[in-house]
DNA sequence: CCTGGCACTCTGTCCGTCCGAGTGCCAGCA
DNA sequence: TGCTGGCACTCGGACGGACAGAGTGCCAGG
């Protein structure tokens, strides 16, 4: 067990390096710190801490820079979350208030979040299948052709277009609105396929064809991976990175671009809390070099989706925890009064 | 007026630039060039193009590079535009044929693009205004609450919500619904403020306030600026900008998260033809260094959006001019067919 | 008008030196 | 036992001179 020293070293060693972007040595910490040691002691908890793994030296005769696993301690034990200040909150709210619709919203989720950590943001829209269905509409847009239009509660819309395999009256389309909204208004889009399993049983031999059709495109649509979406920004932050750019940057960009990876990012983040991937915890190998804090955020008590930024391994951990989670907070009001 | 032979001489330095990436000597472009003549005397055209302004020096003693006035030069008179292989065009109609809806298309359409040229694609959504009103639907979402959904031929789909002023009943909905469509629907959205605009005086006194209010939302949509919509792909690309990359490649990101500044400099483009913006000429300031070729691209003779790579202005022009040429047809084809 | 030759200039690179920051270790002290 | 000051050592980065190579401009001759 690391003494309660030794972790204040840790903790000022990442503050340092995390400040200046250069490796930090024992002279430079006692001076920036007052830990009531001298260098050489910190020099002694420094080789303890090494030993650990909690730090590295790039090369012998350097200063020491925190290692993924000295992040995840620093994290994990040594930092909290730093509050927004007053100002900042109000920021926060004025900016994501003039928002008018839901593309709006996380337009400017992105954008205030990029902004605040300076880093790369990116938010995912609400979830279909943890959304509440507030309308489902179909459009008879041909003969033979409809447009089914998913609303959620939380503003959300998806329209889909079905080829029918024959003509579809406008009564029988009206029919299937009706009873169709009458089912899962209202209710849960994870409940949807259950609620409408034998509705086309309701339906004229002739139609019924037409309805499966339209309930099937209706199912694909809540898939996990044709529902998800999600919205980036705040990329040229990415040039603040390091020095060594195109290694770096490069495999990042080319992350960005994989909304699978993204998603699956964001997705194997905890459900509930904010969630901070460091350096190789990251699965993607593109993406071994950076940090990824995430927290879930919703109308109500359940998160619906999630945001949250990707910036480097050397990142002001404490702010950027304060400005994803305060963001999260203010973004999942403004859906609860839309 | 400059003599075949320096334009030759031109030319080679060009092609080899862009290749090479560093400054070329005479002796090396006769090695690799066989223009008949001896390096001296391409030194002599070398001095004369720089009086004219077409190639430079990065230092003294150093080989020549294009200025953006060379560059010009030699897209205008020197190079043609580079057809795609067969293979090519196969390949890219296979791509595009496989999407399902207008944003598969368009998202598609991004990935090709970037591929295709190796660098950083935009793709414009087809605009409202130059396209035809399929449909025009209402939905009550609540008493005084409607969305307004345009569906335009070309398979795009916008959704606005309408607070109303009062309560609005489902028959005077449907009533609007039915009026409205049967004025636009088939007429061109740019027509659509002129066809409406008596609209509400058919309406009871009650309902008027809020038939003005779903109207003027509808207008609002068409305003220039808020309906053009796009979609960029391929950032991973700037990574081969050039050597020196923060200063480079960070006013790009930033240009391109900036979706106003992409749309005015496709608009700025000619509306038929390709458009290609060499460094300086980009009004943008932070795309001094980039080129920009775009085109028109649409379902009919006329081009309903643009779509364009951005690159660096050292960049392969008679292969970029023909990927984005063939791109753009084979699009307007998948919109013609949908 | 082209060509070969020549002197010149500049950059990039290599190499040796030097300086400073930082380390590890050790002996001494509380 | 744990902290401290001192000391020798190592290494990287900066500085500077030498050098090679590429490229130029110019000139006289064909």
């Amino acid at each position: 067990m690391l003494s309660e020293r030794r972790l204040q070293v840790l903790r000022a060693i990442v503050q340092d390096y995390v400040g200046t972007e250069e490796p930090v040595g024992s002279k430079a910490l006692t001076e920036r710190h007052n830990l009531g040691v001298s260098p050489a002691t910190v020099r002694n908890d420094m080789a303890a801490l090494e030993d650990e793994g909690f730090i590295a030296q790039p090369h012998t005769s350097a200063g020491r820079i925190p290692t993924d696993k000295g992040y995840r301690l620093f994290v994990d034990k040594l930092a909290g979350v730093k509050p927004m200040t007053a100002p900042e909150r109000r920021a926060i709210q004025n900016f994501l208030d003039g928002a008018v619709d839901l593309d709006d919203v996380v337009a400017r989720t992105v954008r205030l979040l990029a902004q605040l950590t300076r880093q790369v943001a990116v938010v995912q829209y609400p979830s279909l299948t943890r959304s509440t269905v507030r309308h489902v509409e179909l459009l008879s847009l041909a003969p033979a052709r409809v447009m089914l239009v998913l609303i959620t509660d939380t503003g959300r819309v998806e329209q889909r277009m079905v080829d029918c395999p024959a003509p579809f009256g406008e009564a029988s389309l009206a029919d299937l609105r009706a009873r169709l909204n009458s089912r899962v208004a209202g209710r849960r889009f994870a409940d949807v396929p259950r609620l409408v399993e034998d509705l086309p049983e309701g339906f004229d031999v002739e139609d019924r064809g037409t309805v499966s059709t339209v309930l099937s495109t209706l199912l694909e649509t809540l898939v996990e991976e044709n529902e998800e979406r999600l919205m980036i920004g705040g990329t040229a932050n990415l040039t603040r990175f390091g020095h060594d750019f195109p290694l770096t940057i490069r495999p990042v960009l080319e992350a960005l671009e994989e909304q699978v990876v993204l998603l699956k990012l964001l997705g194997e983040a905890g459900d509930s809390g904010m969630t901070v991937r460091i350096g190789h915890e990251n699965a993607y190998e593109g993406l071994n070099s950076t940090s990824v804090v995430s927290v879930g955020y919703g109308s109500g008590g359940e998160a619906v989706a999630k945001l949250g930024v990707v910036g480097p391994t050397r990142m002001d951990y404490p702010g950027t925890m304060g400005a994803v989670r305060a963001v999260a907070r203010y973004v999942g009001q403004i859906l609860a009064e839309s």
